[in-house]
DNA sequence: CCATTAAACTCGTCCTCCGAGCATAAGGGG
DNA sequence: CCCCTTATGCTCGGAGGACGAGTTTAATGG
């Protein structure tokens, strides 16, 4: 481990979070990005190319002048795996420096049980560390539960207990980089998605309860041991109400299927997603009486969250779109009726998340990316491959 | 305006940043934290020293081995001018690049006009200018209201409409940077105070309701117009309360001198602070279940932070100390049983501010500082004395 | 076919950081 | 009191990235 040296690297690692940043872009508006001048480009992406982090190919022309190369990732690159484990099925992807997926996977459970599905998780690990071998950088793993430096700490829908999710690369010598799914979809899209460019961005996803990350700059705030984000277990409801999760009048309560089920005067539903598109369905006055009542819940914690937070652009996903879409009106008037009054005038938008099924995935591609584009990374990449 | 080469002043930026995060560190121990070899040390201290930016004095010997240099700023470095705008009083202090306040003034208004109140202000810079001339770098004001882009918003306390801070520096050069007192506070907090050292940290100061910051490695969530952290109007309380910002059912309603008073069913007090200082000495048992309600509130509302944040810390401060301390008991079953179970184990501590009278004064230092000590201002400094 | 345009390439120079070797200023044991 | 140990500062040669000016290249358009 030959220390690293100062800014060896350093336009290189920006050069390549450009190039994840922005996939398919020119060398020229990358120059012109980090306001490099064209010897440095030149020169950056020789040395890139010497060692394999990317080439490059005519880009068609574009007017007049000397046409410009596009920057690709390299053939014998490095590539993470991203797997985005769901409560029924799980997802997994080989993505390049570019954010591209290649080799998508989909798999439904045979078994919910943790250690089946970790088992099943572990051998697509093998699999990809068998066709890429040392290619293979990172594996970066989506779960819909809290989780912490690793460890699955509570997963309602799974139904399992605290459990580590190191198992899933042990052995393998890959790093291991675990994750919140909505705060993972929240990431993708403050890249790539409907808050690209925001500075700060507020992103919520309903399926059962409530979850969701801030994120600044496009990194997620995950707090101190990466369970930030559970902005479902923030006291917005009735506080005589108990929470599975240990607190009282949490707002998860107010805004999923359970709520709607309460409402409706029926038991807590086994399946509050499908319960929950159920009575969207339905058009009795009960019915929508009911989504009234969960769409102002969802209005007026969403406003309290923009006075928090102060975003740019809040983004939502899952159920909220179309319950959301049930009670436009509804939406509008408990989302404007919570905010401070100085925000009314430019009331931040609150916009339908547009990398809906694979969020997660590319959010977990993502992170795992930035890893990789670090400038220590690449030095160690370098030294590894001479 | 020469383009500023890349780099080239990265690791005098470190150290720089070094000596205001630890004011009085050795040059030998900043080569330690940095992982600089003797001779870049060396190196990077003769240059710094030649710009004026700092000195170096002997350090005492700490056993055996050659004595290392205290690291100081220079007495012709540059400066900052840190302001506090109090609801009765003004606070202001020159900062160098240690963070150590020289020339401490402080103020009541005589009037609270808001004109008369920015004109003193603004003397105040001019004489900063006049006495300091080219060092006086940057003028960082703390301000009890809303902030927006250098615009204050709303400030309940001083009773001003919006209103344009920049004239108090209008026409001297120098630039201006807002805050509101509250996130500066934390900031202080996160960097020299209570909170040194956490990545994620809450901090909440009760005064007029409640204001605070979600500060992330030491840096305020300021969110996309700095006006973040508006914690006060989250929906934590009864939605039938209208509050003053717009809003209802905020927490702001709940944990200060106007909740006390409505519990007491007196009039809403016009000193709020005040208010709660007398509430606090009465014993009788009313005071005592007014009180209690409000703790509880709070630890209500701290504990939906923590779970939304997953902070290391949370720090209080203002009238939120002698509160707690009233009832603490009540404060810490409140915390705990709004926790989501998994915060249980190890709760994140909630500590008094230490920085209790400057912590705006600091935390706008700090901030200014962060700009003074970045690499382009240090290339333009170093541009400007030749 | 040639002027125009935008971008890539070449090369000399500057600058920072590193590391090895040397110098220096303390403490402490004989 | 001398000299060994220890921690640090200083000197200097070398490596390597970034810059910028000048040159070359590959397109468009008249």
């Amino acid at each position: 481990m030959t220390p690293v040296r100062r800014g060896q690297w350093q336009t290189a690692a920006d050069v390549l979070t450009q190039l994840t940043r922005r996939p398919g872009i020119t060398r020229a508006a990358v120059a012109r990005a980090l306001r490099l001048s064209t010897g440095s480009a030149t020169e950056v992406t020789a040395r890139l190319r010497d060692v394999h982090l990317l080439t490059e190919v005519p880009a068609p022309s574009q007017g007049r002048g000397r046409p410009t190369t596009v920057l690709q990732p390299h053939p014998q690159g490095p590539v993470v795996l991203a797997l985005d484990l769901r409560q029924s099925s799980w997802r997994s992807a080989v993505v390049a420096l570019d954010g591209s997926l290649q080799d998508p996977q989909y798999k439904r459970h045979r078994s919910r049980r943790a250690q089946v599905v970790l088992k099943n998780l572990r051998r697509e690990v093998e699999l990809a560390k068998q066709r890429y071998g040392a290619r293979l950088q990172m594996v970066s793993l989506a779960v819909p539960g809290t989780v912490r430096d690793n460890h699955l700490m509570q997963a309602p829908t799974l139904e399992w207990v605290e459990l580590d999710l190191a198992q899933v690369t042990e052995g393998t010598g890959v790093p291991l980089l675990a994750g919140n799914d909505a705060t993972l979809s929240g990431v993708a899209e403050a890249r790539t998605g409907a808050a690209a460019g925001a500075g700060t961005a507020v992103h919520l996803i309903i399926e059962v309860g409530i979850g969701g990350t801030l994120l600044i700059d496009g990194v997620p705030a995950q707090g101190a041991s990466g369970a930030g984000g559970e902005y479902g277990h923030m006291p917005f409801g009735d506080r005589s109400r108990p929470c599975p999760c240990g607190a009282r009048g949490c707002w998860d309560l107010e805004i999923d299927g359970r709520a709607l089920a309460r409402h409706l005067k029926q038991p807590t539903p086994d399946d509050p997603v499908a319960y929950t598109e159920e009575v969207l369905r339905r058009t009795d006055r009960a019915a929508r009486a009911a989504v009234t009542k969960v769409v102002t819940a969802l209005g007026y914690g969403i406003a309290g969250l923009v006075n928090a937070h102060d975003p740019d652009v809040v983004t939502v996903g899952g159920l909220a779109i179309p319950l959301r879409a049930a009670a436009e009106d509804t939406f509008t008037e408990a989302y404007l009726s919570g905010l401070m009054t100085f925000h009314r005038g430019a009331p931040p938008p609150v916009l339908p998340a547009t990398h809906q099924p694979d969020g997660p995935l590319r959010g977990a591609a993502a992170l795992a990316l930035d890893h990789l584009t670090s400038e220590p990374a690449i030095a160690a990449w370098v030294a590894n491959r001479s």
